[in-house]
DNA sequence: TCCTTTACTAGAATTATTCTAATCTATTGA
DNA sequence: TCAATAGATTAGAATAATTCTAGTAAAGGA
């Protein structure tokens, strides 16, 4: 199966950004990149970690995962007081929020536009547009 | 002056929301929303409070916060992990976020404009939509 | 005024995150 | 291959934002 030596692509990838592609970090990236499009948090990613037999330290799990957003491998998501996730989809694209479960989806990109987004305040440039759609359950 | 005696209105205000109109929420409503828009975190207004002399508990502003808001005469906006604004401005609108600062600003609602929103997930409907556009300071 | 309900409060508790200082490991060059 | 070292990992403490608790106080109606 593919999933036997996915790490070769890994290391590369950390190598590029700069990280030493230690045991961990090679971890968390296979849980993170291994399946798809995904939105954790810390603590998620730690107890996946656990779960798979890597013993990794909840403030490794903070500093990889400030690394590869850093690195352009991840981007973060803030939904909630004292909430953010992790986006393995660095793609431009916005969010579905649920609201009554906490979960996030993405939404392809191309199906949102912006129209007449106004100029950066001087002295200052767009570094990223977040496009959030708050849902919560119809009581129909 | 126009300050001595906006109270009135305040209490008509709460009252419809089916809040009491005590000291400490009254003195809070007219911090807020004496002074045109505001993007104010409850540390903030807890600071204004005091300095106005007005002792107020940090929990009571953050209860009177989140009632506001359920009310309807705040609106939440979360920016950054572990911290959130309470803007006085309800209606329909969208906010630069200044990275370097952490400040919040308004953006008019008719500036920006969303095509080709998706549909809510099935089950679901469109609570709102949040559209934050975060600048980070020019390096020219 | 008295009573009931609702609000306020200080401080403790909780949650998410970051820091610290000690220990370990990946890499490199001899 | 191996030691030196720069960088990474760790447990646990520290911090920050927020919520909870349970006791006290104040508002509004009878």
């Amino acid at each position: 199966m593919a999933n036997e030596k996915p790490f070769s692509g890994l290391i590369e990838r950390l190598r590029a950004a700069g990280l030493r592609p230690t045991r961990q970090r090679l971890a968390l990236a296979k849980l993170l990149f291994g399946a798809g499009n995904r939105h954790l948090s810390a603590e998620q990613l730690h107890a996946e970690a656990t779960a798979a037999r890597v013993p990794v330290s909840l403030a490794t799990v903070y500093n990889t995962l400030h690394q590869f957003t850093d690195a352009g491998l991840l981007r973060e998501v803030v939904v909630e007081a004292g909430r953010s996730y992790f986006d393995t989809n660095t793609q431009d694209h916005h969010h579905f929020f649920h609201e009554a479960s906490g979960r996030l989806e993405d939404i392809p990109g191309h199906e949102v536009g912006l129209q007449d987004v106004p100029p950066a305040p001087a002295g200052t440039r767009v570094s990223r547009v977040d496009v959030i759609i708050r849902v919560r359950p119809d009581q129909n």
